[in-house]
DNA sequence: TATGAATGAGCCTTCATTCAT
DNA sequence: AATGAATGAAGGCTCATTCAT
């Protein structure tokens, strides 16, 4: 009575295992349900147990692929930090997650991003998920005083801009790990928190501005 | 009954072009024989006078891709420079080139990359050419007294690795050329020289662990 | 182990009301397996142990929706009325019980046409039997001295051709139940009895076409 | 320069022969691409340069079904009759092609009703041709001084009610062709054009409840 | 007895490839 | 030399059917 429905996950996590193997044998373009099948030694129509499309499998993937991440948000949101502190934790953490599967193995990491941009709603729901966990952290904040004459939008959008290269895995493709510190991170962060506070709408648009560009 | 050579390089030539022309205008993947057939203005089944497959074409792209870096690898064999300063010219030659082509058109250098990935044989064998100019270099050096106490293969895998992020191109993009310096190359070079022509066996395995991780 | 076969029975008996559930609900189209097995409360592959294929299935659905016609057939047969007696009632009792179902609820009619469109060779099998049957009568009637100067199957196909319209369910539908009536069956068959006693083959066929077309 | 493209055309009368082929010998119900191609004695890939998709491809079954019906409505609205004769011809005309058909192969009539069932926008689209083309005509109607006090779509809408059953070739199959007469369409259009003239709206409306129940 | 697991044939469709002209 | 006609293999997906339990 324990288990959900047969086996039915243990059949999905073989499957995301097995486009790990053929992701990893041959890159992530052009995977077919056959090869997939094949690598997890089952027929493609059995597929079909597990995932309803070719679609959600690699949704699925997508989102094994953002699970730590996700977990880390949780984790942070729930815990008992100071704001300033919930916020480093909440972008440093899934930054380190990052670098470490980039250093790991930087093809993978590579075709797994691939897979993401042709399962564009997979990142889109992730994406949507990290604006709502930072939401909640704003508000935390606001209410604590900081942020006055900011709307919560704002400053989530702000927010995210000012931290980009440290959220978009493409930039530790492009800028590399070398260049993209935690302790930078955190000192973003301190700004935000401390030029952010009392300022007035106007100016801090233009600071963003410089920041960002 | 002239030169029917010319008119089938001419061909291919338009069909190389062609392929260009799709790849800027949308992207790397899933090309069709048809897609390059109108861009070059020819019915798909035309094609195949110039090209024996869909495969063959595209290896000719690729090797149209690595063309000049096979011509510099032949150039720096054939030259008398000594042999630190011949790999120094094999490896930052290349590297230069790859750079060119990077800051030339980011995107379109990504696109090129995934045409290899989906045609790895053609890679395949720019690598192994690569190994064997190498290989040449290398037992020249061997000749001239370095690498005591190593193997011919083990310094072309010894020397690959220590120099792989100026090989590869994925690198480009992941560190970014802002990282990547023809001095460093050089350093690298003359570490291998100096640091490798006394050592044993043993030793050395130890040090590229080092550098490499 | 004491009555398997009536367990057997049982379960065909379920599911042949399983697919009338189905029609019911949504038509005659595309009925899957599942959806029988779903509407009779059990597993897919339980159902082979009552129908060794879909087609078996199928075609008890059509004996079951002519059972009571072939009923009818041995009735009659069997029964002692006079030849023209039997025939009437051999057309007309099978064209009530047509009526009946058609009028209770002609959307089902149609649908159960459909499922035999789709499985004909369960609806062969009753046309043999019903020619089977009319051959029976048809020879009683000419041993009592009917239809001379034709042969057996001539008269059985002249008979079908002339009763056409209260034989085939088709007609219900395309002539509606108005305009098709009993009396004029009988009056048909009477022709039959009272035309084609003494008549010779060639002017009979000419009848025939008259009447057909 | 005559022929539009080689002999796409030839080869679409060719296919939509095969597809009468097809539901001639096996009724309407789950025509595949696979027998229309064998039928047709070329490849399933082949049907493709015909028609785009399946879909198309009973689309213009569909649309040869109707074909003679719109030749008709355009041929009657392009004729000088009065507006009385018009509207008679416009209906009789399209109704007696329907029986005709029907007559001729009365089975092959509902298979081809089925196939538009399943391709309802070709249906559909024939419909709206017919709303239009009768709009045309009452237009002119009302131009010359009918059915005052009424708008065109009334009209249209209520005339298409008032001969739904010389419309649809439903009713062919439902009522008989025993039942539905030229005559007594042609009274039911004297009728509209004698009884609808004068009155009003409100009462028209009743008068129109009383003849479709 | 009855189930869930698993398969293979078939569906529509695309596309590289061949061939007659 | 170059084209349009035509095919076959493959892709995602569904479903009747088999089989071990």
């Amino acid at each position: 009575m324990a288990r959900p429905q047969t086996d039915i996950d243990a059949g999905r996590l073989q499957l995301l295992e097995a486009v790990d193997i053929v992701v990893r044998a041959r890159g992530s373009a052009d995977i077919s349900m056959s090869e997939v099948a094949a690598a997890a030694g089952m027929s493609p129509s059995n597929i079909y147990r597990f995932f309803e499309t070719k679609e959600a499998l690699f949704d699925a993937v997508a989102e094994k692929w953002f699970a730590a991440k996700i977990a880390i948000m949780e984790e942070v949101c729930a815990s008992d930090m100071s704001p300033r502190d919930k916020m480093v934790a909440f972008f440093a953490r899934r930054f380190e997650v990052m670098v470490q599967q980039y250093d790991a193995d930087p093809a993978l990491f590579r075709s797994y991003m691939e897979i993401g941009a042709q399962n564009y709603e997979a990142i889109a729901g992730y994406v949507d998920l990290g604006d709502h966990y930072l939401s909640v952290l704003v508000a935390d904040a606001m209410e604590a005083g900081y942020f006055k004459g900011f709307t919560l939008d704002e400053m989530v959008s702000l927010i995210n801009q000012m931290l980009f290269v440290y959220i978009n895995p493409d930039m530790l493709t492009m800028i590399g790990t070398a260049k993209l510190k935690v302790e930078k991170l955190e000192r973003i962060v301190d700004t935000i928190f401390a030029g952010l506070t009392k300022a007035a709408a106007e100016p801090a648009r233009e600071a963003q501005m410089k920041i960002v560009s």
